[in-house]
DNA sequence: TAAGGGAACTTGTACAAACAAGCGAGCACC
DNA sequence: GGTGCTCGCTTGTTTGTACAAGTTCCCTTA
């Protein structure tokens, strides 16, 4: 059972998407959402805050909601797990672990993925992706000691390791903190990808965590130039002027 | 005036900022906070759905919220402004317009800043910030030909331009939409930043509009690499064990 | 001891009502 | 003609209530 107000959300992204809102346009107001789904204003509204999440809706006090944008940025949604944003953009992906190894994690290790809880024993993984037939991706990825066993029963090309660990024991990379920035490639980055030693490439790590809060895993992922862009929408907030006006004379 | 729910929220912040709540730790739950907050249920929750926005705290049905960051990730909230992240961080920051030019604007500017709305004039900037004295960004930022004026009236070394234009005639930059890769420094670049040429940057282009949705300006902001990280925090949803077995299975 | 069932707790969804605050259009006035 | 003001519309905030759905833990039972 889905709910009520993300089917109206679902709706109204529809009528977005495919231009019956063009951008630029007004939505109609709360009140007749409202009555036309048969539905309370606060669901109506709950519905709307979903669109105004994903940056295809602002919102301001006092005047009519405009439309932003009518393409889906799902990018940061699928952040999680390249396979599932390349399946979902209906690219052809394969992967392959280069090397595979427990050893004992080192200090930071340790504190992203949780201290000590294994007695420090970590599984570092190095994997080469690849788009439509093109080497695309250097993963090296630190799992935690308590998912080691599961990873090391995948098969060597596993596609989706997310889905992979999720079928097999029930694991759900709930949460993730990103960090994204460029580096040169290094001696064995650029043997994988065919690339330069030195040129551009899109690093992006990230600490994954169960719902639990839990870490699972901590990875460097660096991208080809060219083959992966990220996109993010962004607003400053539900209400502009006051809130902008403090921020630019004394800083938050 | 703020908001009750504000005041809350930003209390619940320091008390996980400050360690009183510390990192994989239980928040009360929502009845307890109501109580101790004398607001309704429904109050508490806008509070805390607006760390779990933050990425500070993690939620699922049915089981207490568990913090899940201790570090405010305040990065794409201030992706609008250079000066403001800068200050917000207290570097010392500068700013040069190295070149600014009136010119016609070609197709895809068009499309990008509202299509011909002005005959089609743009105003191209191209600046070069620095941060802690040393150059770590080239800006190539195109204007629509509305503020044209208002930004031409600017001092060349102008700090904050966001703050600067919202000074002049009240224009705040209310929603942008942010493409980020990596590319290699090109012969400008390399002489502007003082880098080699091919060496990697980091390159976010964005677009930015008011809050009526009007587009202000299309930039090409390109850092040094090493200058700058941006990061994310992101969660799969609500409803994670449904939502994502649907997603893995076939996709959204 | 291990498995199963259930009860208490906690978060999610939905509705209703009232007031506050900001926006925009139209009107009166100078 | 332009300026300023008022009024209606729209979104934002808050409270209260009720039920749905998921989690956790304890207690019973095999």
């Amino acid at each position: 059972m889905v709910a009520r107000y993300e089917r109206i959300a679902a709706e109204l992204r529809d009528d977005i998407l495919t231009g019956a809102y063009p951008v630029g346009s007004q939505l109609p107001s709360e009140a007749e959402l409202a009555t036309r789904h048969r539905a309370a204003r606060g669901t109506v509204r709950q519905a709307v805050a979903v669109l105004v999440a994903e940056g295809l809706v602002g919102s301001r006090q006092g005047a009519r909601r405009i439309v932003l944008g009518n393409a889906r940025s799902q990018s940061f949604a699928e952040l999680h797990s390249f396979a599932q944003w390349a399946r979902a953009n209906g690219y052809r992906i394969g992967g392959q672990v280069v090397s595979q190894r427990r050893r004992s994690a080192t200090a930071p290790e340790s504190a992203r993925l949780g201290a000590g809880e294994d007695g420090g024993e970590v599984l570092e993984v190095l994997r080469l992706r690849s788009l439509e037939g093109e080497p695309v991706l250097v993963e090296r990825t630190v799992y935690a000691g308590w998912v080691a066993p599961a990873v090391e029963a995948l098969p060597a090309d596993c596609a989706s390791v997310t889905e992979a660990l999720y079928d097999s024991i029930g694991l759900i990379f709930a949460y993730g903190e990103h960090l994204i920035d460029a580096v040169p490639a290094g001696a064995e980055d650029a043997r994988l990808l065919g690339v330069r030693r030195g040129s551009p490439l899109l690093r992006q790590r990230r600490v994954t965590t169960t719902h639990e809060g839990r870490p699972v895993e901590s990875s460097d992922d660096r991208y080809r130039a060219g083959s992966v862009t990220f996109s993010i929408r962004n607003s400053i907030g539900a209400n502009p002027l006051t809130r902008r006006a403090g921020d630019l004379r004394f800083g938050p």
